[in-house]
RNA sequence: GGGGAAUUAGCUCAGCUGGUAGAGCGCUGCGAUCGCACCGCAGAGGUCAGGGGUUCGAGUCCCCUAUUCUCCA
């Protein structure tokens, strides 16, 4: 049942700050975000859908801003999608993780609302609009806003004053650090204006902080992107100025919606009541802490929703490690308001009801969220417990504090929290020392930077650039495997160069292809360049073998090696696929195409693509599955696609809108982004998906399909491997290689080896065992035949004389020796001394083994087997050692066995009749 | 990308500074019982992840590989 108490709704018709006209104002965050993006929709924008949370940019882990998405148009690296564009963007941040919860607005995962110009419209319009937007559309009182604007920036100052009136007191300047935008040192920047909501506008207009975030609120940054610093810092104007800005969506919804922060709003408040109730705890009842771990676990369930929902899963690394972490801090929180069971599938379930109506995405992938939260959460539960027992070892030592380094190596290697441990040591009366542990943290923070900067970047910066500038690539590769290419740019051993000779490695970027660039699963083809004379045969005066291809944005790379001549920009040369090679990633990417169909034909029709690899000699196709496929269900579809194959099917490959190609009922990856038009592979009647990749034109092509395994790469996720068309012969040979002299090694037809195999390890065993057992038969009898010629010597503390033994024992192992020795020891009682020596194999004359073993009397009376079997060893070429009552040694020289036997038992012979023992009874 | 760990019986794990691989659970058989659960006794079950090295001797020390966990970036 929910918890009573807050109820947003009534709460926010009881906020009269807005003042007029309540009926009419957005007041939930969907009416926020509907009426932002509508009043720019009104003003000529195009509504753009929010890009996935994993960016198209490598070089950010997540989509940190609602302009991210727009960064290639900015920085002129892609067509502008529209002049004017208008978004609700979902993003993720980290940076200040620990300040969620603790402050009223600090957020994992928020919306941005942005309005963008590209080279449109400039600073007066887009002060204007945010204006209006502000006051006009939410109903913000203009007592209740102050704006920023930058130092420098007197034209945005003059528009706020005269052109929408603001009170000049109210205009305040501010610094680089606040009010100055760039994306990175170098690049288009310029300068921002942000509009602030004052919670308190009775305090006046004199001395206005706006760092004070008790009482301002910044909701809006407007970014007038104006100019363009080069390296050496200087500002020159952008021919193409841009606009962009943005409103944080849980900051309005706060401000509308008069709650004290963001947490309180209709966007994220239904989840903290669902883990209240998880915790039967009431919100308003609670500590501040309390509060603070609602908050932290109502923020953190929407991101790691999201963040599944777009496709990341929990690992070590990367995205997925920020996934883990957040999933973490849920989990501990939840535990610290007393929740003892896994509850993430239920704030999983809270979060896609709450959110599916922005993103109806996370509807269909609903099974995949929960079912990923519900394994990590276990997942976690088990290193807690793990970290619990070896917290509680610790703990038994009863030590004075917990060390810093223990703490640190709870925490590091076994992933225990270091607020757990504290909490464990406090019930124990210990505390932890927490600055030893931040030094170890420190010391592997700067181990991992010092280790960062060690990278080779040279090489991928030099691509990065020439890919930059470079114009995007024409690819022919469709229609033909040769074309004449213009060399745009080279790169020679990682740096930018204009000219290339035999023996350098390269990268090439030209100006039409008909390579293949890796890309959507499909290696990159191989093949040359020829130059110089006669360009259509290999005796061409310049020869560029290319190894592979890749592609950087929109531009192809060909790395290789140049062969013969040398390569200037501006080349003409002919480029030409090896057609031996695109016919088998060919014949294996239909393949996989085929395979998809057919899984969803046998398996199960709901199967997705989780990942895939098409090489040259074979396939791999990760899908999404909650169990494995069996023997039978996979020689099904063997049998299946093999039909296909030789039924001859004709592909028809041709490009449509995206709408048109999803209402064909193509099949397109989720999470992947589309162009508007798009490539559509069909094969009539069997599969029909969207796809880059090249194709055969004919099944038949394919020749034969096998599959080579099948296994699980992750939960949910399983791997089928396989090969295709002229790539079977090469794996039939490799099989071949291995069964074919088995065969004649086993004297069997290939179909008996595997039980041949088994029967001989069955053999083998039964042998061994044999074998082992009589010789410890045979050393037992060997060793009770000499019992009888133990030796009495002197006389022990309770006066019965000690037994002395040393003899020779040939044909036994270390573990028989080691036993016949201790089988006469205890035959021969308290007293008994020993010592057994021998070569053990008959064919290796200098190997020695030498065993002693001695009764509690004996050791008493002073001789240690360990110490002692050292000595006879060392006669013999070796060392050993052991326990006092049974130790063991070895040497190499086989000869002088006998005298080392010989001086072990007079040493013992007059150890013992002048023990201290001997005297007495 | 850089650290720290783990890998031993079907499962969960012990195994100290190198010296004959163990426990609990599970399994099999026997006993006890009218029968079951419980219990008692006995037994089977191991390439100590794989490969190299050091050593007379490696589960144990060193290096490499694989897989998994974990932290930092």
């Amino acid at each position: 049942m929910p918890l009573q108490g807050l109820n947003i709704r009534a709460m926010a018709a009881a906020t009269p700050r807005t003042g007029r006209s309540q009926a009419a104002r957005p007041r939930s965050g969907a009416e926020i975000r509907a009426a932002f993006l509508e009043f720019y929709e009104q003003r000529g924008h195009k509504r753009m859908a929010s890009a996935s949370l994993v960016p198209d940019d490598p070089t950010v882990l997540l989509t940190i801003a609602g302009m991210l998405p727009f960064k290639p148009v900015f920085l002129g690296q892609q067509q502008r999608p529209a002049p004017r564009a208008t978004s609700s963007q979902k993003c993720i941040r980290t940076n200040d993780i620990e300040n969620v919860g603790r402050t009223a607005r600090h957020h994992t995962f928020f919306e941005m609302l942005g309005n963008f110009s590209f080279g449109d419209y400039f600073k007066e319009q887009a002060i204007q609009w945010a204006w209006e937007l502000s006051t006009e559309v939410f109903g913000l009182s203009s007592k209740n806003l102050v704006v920023s604007v930058f130092r420098d920036d007197d034209e945005a100052e003059a528009i706020w004053r005269e052109l929408v009136g603001v009170n000049p007191k109210r205009i305040i300047r501010m610094d680089e650090a606040d009010n100055f935008w760039a994306s990175g040192p170098t690049g288009p920047c310029g300068p921002c204006s942000e509009i602030y909501y004052d919670f308190r506008p009775e305090l006046g207009d004199d001395g206005i902080d706006l760092e004070d975030d008790s009482r301002f609120i910044e909701f809006y940054n407007l970014v007038f992107m104006q100019y363009n610093r080069d390296a050496q810092g200087t500002l020159t104007p952008l021919a193409n100025r841009n606009i962009d800005t943005g409103m944080g969506l849980e900051r309005m919804a706060q401000i509308l919606q008069g709650v004290p922060n963001n947490y309180e709003t209709d966007l994220i408040y239904p989840l903290i009541e669902t883990a209240a109730a998880l915790a039967g705890v009431d919100y308003r009842a609670l500590d501040a802490k309390g509060q603070t771990s609602l908050k932290v676990i109502g923020d953190h369930a929407r991101a790691i929703t999201q963040l599944i929902g777009d496709g990341v899963t929990a690992s070590n690394l990367g995205r997925g490690y920020i996934l883990r972490r957040l999933l973490r801090r849920v989990v501990r929180h939840g535990r610290l308001l007393g929740i003892d069971k896994p509850f993430l599938s239920a704030m999983g379930e809270a979060s896609i009801a709450l959110m599916q109506e922005a993103y109806p995405q996370l509807v269909e992938r609903r099974e995949l969220i929960l079912a990923e939260l519900a394994r990590e959460e276990t997942r976690f539960l088990e290193t807690l417990e793990r970290g619990e027992t070896l917290l509680a070892n610790i703990l038994a030592n009863k030590p004075r504090l917990i060390s810093g380094a223990q703490a640190f190596e709870l925490y590091d290697t076994y992933g225990f929290p270091l607020e757990l441990t504290e909490e464990i040591a406090e019930e124990h009366g210990l505390t932890v020392d927490t600055a030893g542990f931040e030094a170890a943290m420190e010391e592997q923070r700067q181990r991992a930077k010092a280790a960062a900067v060690s990278i080779d970047l040279t090489l991928q910066e030099a691509i990065d650039q020439v890919a930059a500038t470079a114009e995007a690539t024409a690819f022919k590769g469709y229609e033909a495997l040769e074309h004449p290419s213009c060399v745009l740019a080279l790169v020679v051993n990682g740096e930018p160069a204009t000219q290339a000779s035999a023996g350098d490695s390269v990268q090439l970027v030209l100006d039409s292809t008909p390579f293949y660039g890796e890309g959507g699963g499909q290696v990159g083809d191989r093949g040359v360049l020829l130059g110089g004379g006669d360009q259509t045969s290999v005796d061409a005066g310049v020869i560029v073998s290319i190894e592979g291809v890749s592609r950087n944005r929109s531009v192809f790379v060909h790395s290789g090696q140049i062969e013969r001549g040398s390569v200037t920009v501006g080349d003409l040369l002919t480029a030409r696929v090896d057609a031996s090679c695109r016919r088998r990633a060919q014949a294996n990417h239909t393949a996989t195409h085929l395979l998809q169909a057919a899984l969803k034909q046998v398996v199960d029709p709901g199967i997705g693509q989780a990942g895939s690899l098409v090489d040259f000699d074979r396939l791999r196709f990760d899908f999404h599955c909650s169990r494995a496929v069996t023997p039978a269900e996979l020689e099904q579809i063997e049998a299946l696609i093999n039909g296909w194959i030789s039924e001859a099917h004709g592909l028809v490959v041709q490009e449509m809108a995206i709408e048109a190609a999803k209402a064909a009922g193509a099949l397109a990856m989720f999470g992947e982004k589309y162009a508007d038009v798009v490539r559509v592979v069909d094969v009539p009647g069997v599969s029909m998906e969207l796809c880059g990749g090249t194709h055969v034109a004919n099944t038949a092509e394919i020749g034969v399909f096998k599959i080579v395994s099948e296994s699980g790469v992750a939960a949910g996720i399983r791997r089928i491997e396989a090969v295709a068309g002229p790539a079977v012969l090469a794996y039939l040979k490799e099989r071949e290689a291995v069964v074919k002299p088995l065969a004649e090694r086993f004297k069997a037809q290939p179909g008996e080896i595997v039980e041949r195999v088994a029967q001989l390890a069955d053999e083998l065993k039964a042998t061994q065992k044999a074998l082992a057992a009589a010789r410890s038969e045979l050393a037992a009898a060997k060793a009770s035949a000499l019992a009888a010629q133990a030796e009495a010597v002197g006389a022990a503390a309770d006066g019965a004389p000690f037994q002395l033994l040393v003899a020779r024992l040939d044909g036994v192992d270390g573990a028989g020796l080691q036993g016949a020795a201790q089988g006469l020891a205890d035959q021969l009682g308290e007293g008994a001394a020993v010592v057994l020596g021998g070569l053990p194999d008959p064919v290796d004359l200098g190997k020695v083994i030498l065993v002693a073993a001695f009764g509690k009397a004996v050791i008493a009376a002073g001789p240690k087997a360990g110490a002692f079997i050292g000595g006879v060893a060392k006669a013999c070429g070796g060392g050993g050692g052991g326990r006092p009552n049974l130790a063991q040694a070895g040497g190499r020289d086989g000869g002088a066995l006998d005298g080392a036997l010989e001086q072990a038992r007079e040493q013992l012979h007059t150890a013992l009749s002048g023990a201290p023992g001997a005297g007495q009874g």
